[in-house]
DNA sequence: GTCTATAAGCAGATAGAC
DNA sequence: GTCTATCTGCTTATAGAC
């Protein structure tokens, strides 16, 4: 009863991972999953709908980590973790990342959706900043229109530290292959750009718990 | 004499501008520049080689605009010229940060290529950071380690956002086509990842020249 | 729900005429 | 130095058997 359908998805994810989205065909997807090519045509229209549905759940994992658990304040932790969750992602689907405007050029639909996106998280990453700010626990110059100004710059910054983070890294290790523990520094980078800001103690007790949760992660892996 | 290569690089590096390197077959180059598809391959041995001849020159540009006229110390003039060869090359080669990672995917020693670059560039940024406390005109937190640690960070950063300005404006203008005056805002947020260290009257005068080039730039474009 | 077989189209590249 | 004509190999996608 469940099909491929679930199989596909979640294969086709894993090879575009490994050897990027172009070099993926159907016929290497439906290979590696060891089913044939007419069988993947039955649960999808066509290659496109099969990125979209992965899209989807980078989608929404993406917007549940930001949005989640805001509601009592921003504790240490729960700053740390959104940098876990943007990392975790732009690994999980490096693929997207990796080719994201041909993906897009090649699907206007897709290219809407995420173009939301982007405006929904730049939004969402400048509320972050306020409410740290509004508990206390940031602090921007005062000056007229300067805390609104840098609240932008913190924001954008790090939505593009974020997408641009896997193409660094896979320019720097262009014969190695890329492993989860090479997303670390892209977050302390990101953390890195905030932490100016940040209330010392918080700044200290957040950055003790992303280093830790980075090493948990970097073992099991 | 001097045939078509030079017409086939400009007008390569021109299509893959304007459609995507992926959507630029060696066929449509041929179309677009009224020659045969023979011809293309009398004057380059594949496609990859024209790719290769393009990155030649954007990083010829690149090397160029990091390295010259700093041997007297660095006036706010040099310093907003950075910035603004910066996102000139973006522009110019668009097409090559907008697929990085397929374009290195495909041809290795380009790849390896691209990879010294970017070290080297790492090592340039940090340099001009060092120069600038040198003469005075940057500040930075004096603690141990902090200061070498700090002008990596902006090092690095300023090339993650260098590298994905491009990005980030396709998916924001989805619709419409990019204009350079969209990489003026690129090479503000370059600038202002650095401003909160440098000396107030050299980050003032060097803003005023950043601004009052982008608008020409603009006007011109 | 899954298979085999294959169509249709486009890519990069080459041979050989002029 | 440039052309026409063409080959090979790949891709996405479909038709129809089981």
């Amino acid at each position: 009863m469940a099909g491929n359908r679930e199989k596909i998805i979640e294969g086709a994810r894993r090879l575009m991972n490994r050897e990027g989205s172009s070099a993926t065909g159907t016929t290497r997807m439906a290979e590696a999953l060891e089913i044939s090519p007419g069988n993947l045509y039955y649960h999808f229209k066509s290659r496109e709908e099969i990125v979209a549905r992965i899209y989807e759940r980078l989608e929404a994992t993406f917007r549940e980590g930001l949005v989640a658990g805001t509601g009592d304040g921003i504790t240490p932790e729960r700053f740390a973790d959104f940098y876990i969750v943007a990392i975790g992602i732009a690994w999980d689907y490096r693929f997207f990342f990796a080719s994201q405007t041909d993906l897009l050029a090649a699907d206007d639909a897709l290219a809407r959706r995420h173009r939301e996106l982007q405006a929904w998280s730049l939004n969402a990453l400048e509320e972050i900043v306020a409410l740290l700010e509004k508990q206390g626990t940031a602090l921007l110059p005062k000056a007229r229109g300067e805390a609104a100004r840098l609240r932008k710059s913190i924001a954008l910054n790090t939505w593009l530290l974020w997408i641009s983070w896997i193409s660094f890294v896979k320019v720097e290790k262009a014969e190695s292959d890329l492993v989860r523990g090479d997303m670390a520094r892209g977050a302390v980078q990101m953390f890195d750009l905030f932490s100016p800001w940040l209330d010392t103690e918080f700044e200290k007790a957040a950055r003790k718990i992303l280093n830790s949760e980075l090493e948990r992660m970097d073992a099991v892996a």
